[in-house]
DNA sequence: CGTGCTGTTGAGGACGATCAATGACGGTGG
DNA sequence: CCACCGTCATTGATCGTCCTCAACAGCACG
């Protein structure tokens, strides 16, 4: 996490990036967001202004009004949260490389006050708001990315607000199936702290460390500090996960993504 | 609640709606929607199918996917549920008069099966899906009345799990709050059981009486069997309460792009 | 080699669930 | 009109889950 700590990437072909390595989780997600020719590729990559180095703790994206930027996460963790009063930290969601942050405010601007905060180093790309309306205009697919993902986010709350009903172990378990899925790396390490999960599944970190400690002793867990899943598969049971609803690709509603003002 | 069990009402007058009473919570949330051009009115109630008659427990809106329409409630209380396996049933969202029914499936198809259920007897409007797209085509304000109305389905769904971590009496306060605000009536009586709120609030029927039991010796309920609020003030105090996230008529994208150092 | 953050452990207690039984109310049919 | 029934509300008792407080151990950092 070197490489300077402006890195102005402006109009920068994607391919090159790809090369470093930065942008592949990102064209990934695309993918799989439905955008898939080059030219709708091409033409997100250039409105993406690369920054290095937002370290652990900073916000990332605020609340405030007077948005000029949005952004794309390119390497590390962040996560959406918010405090309530008593200073206790709720966290909405967490995001990994290739997710957009600050759907959040752009899709539910009169709620909760709610930031975007980094949970490690991270590299982030900024992205101009009025730049990317007027690519929207001539890429619709854009729009339509950005629906997707905006409803993804939707419907994880949902599901959370389903899971949040059932006995502590089960939440857990789900959040840590959920984690693996969005990583979508194939080693088990899960890169969060037993502080977050805490926050993440609403429940006290005591309480969480209690319960990573039976689910080592159910050999879901590995034996050590680093939080990694070794039998994914019972973890699910555990969990009576089903990962479809971190798949909006059939939505209905195909609509462009309108802009009002 | 009679007037024939099925009414087609098909390019019916608005006016007329109104003057029969039924229409006019639609107008008014269409009106907060954002919809005031009367052009824009007549083409959706143009689209308005209405219906009589559903009774208490009926499904109003299936699982299923591809619904070919949706509706509008336009009498009766309604909720948006799902079944968990040991048949508890978790209530989403409540629904009241004005409401638009089954957008959830419409703008979350592949999550955790739910439905829209009667939870009174119930007039709805149905609203042909193709049409309405045709519809939103010629009349592009419908379509962001209908994205706004999906944007505060999912703002009351967030705010939920904010709200799902404080202890039961200000949740059950906060819940009583929100469907004071949503129901807009001047009386403080609403329409639901004990039943109701404990699936809502997720909250065993036992606890949620004794709560009730609570807040009548706070002087918030009235003590009959009916749920009246009778210190809507106290309420929100107790709930810490605050209507903003009910209300997303804020522009759309309001990106804020803020890093610290 | 402290200082700070994360993880771990123990003890006590609050909150809310569950089980079980009883009242209260409204509707239905005799 | 009354007896019956189903739904909803209420109450008591018990139990389990999870929180809080508090202390300590491990590890990384300067």
């Amino acid at each position: 996490m070197a490489r300077g700590k402006w890195e102005m990437v402006l109009g920068g072909n994607m391919q090159q990036h790809a090369a470093v390595g930065i942008a592949r989780p990102v064209i990934q997600r695309l993918n799989a967001l439905g955008i898939t020719a080059s030219a709708d590729l091409d033409a997100f990559w250039k409105l993406v202004k690369v920054r290095d180095g937002v370290d652990r703790g900073k916000t990332i994206v605020g609340r405030a009004g007077l948005a000029k930027h949005f952004a794309v996460l390119l390497e590390g963790v962040a996560c959406l949260s918010t405090q309530d009063k008593e200073g206790g930290r709720q966290i909405y969601a967490l995001h990994y490389p290739g997710d957009f942050l600050g759907l959040h405010s752009s899709v539910l601007p009169s709620v909760e006050p709610s930031e975007v905060q980094a949970l490690t180093s991270c590299s982030i790309g900024t992205i101009d708001r009025d730049a990317l309306e007027q690519a929207i205009q001539r890429h619709p697919a854009l729009g339509r990315a950005l629906w997707r993902a905006a409803l993804t986010e939707v419907s994880i709350f949902r599901q959370r607000l389903l899971v949040s009903r059932r006995p502590a172990l089960q939440r857990v378990a789900h959040l840590l199936c959920e984690q693996r899925v969005r990583l979508g790396t194939d080693d088990g390490v899960i890169p969060l702290t037993q502080i977050d999960i805490a926050d993440a599944a609403g429940l006290s970190v005591v309480h969480i460390n209690r319960i990573f400690q039976e689910l080592r002793e159910l050999g879901v867990l590995a034996k050590q500090r680093l939080i990694e899943v070794v039998n994914q598969e019972r973890l699910q049971e555990l969990a009576a996960f089903d990962a479809g609803y971190l798949d909006q690709s059939g939505s209905l509603f195909q609509w462009d993504l309108r802009i009002e003002d």
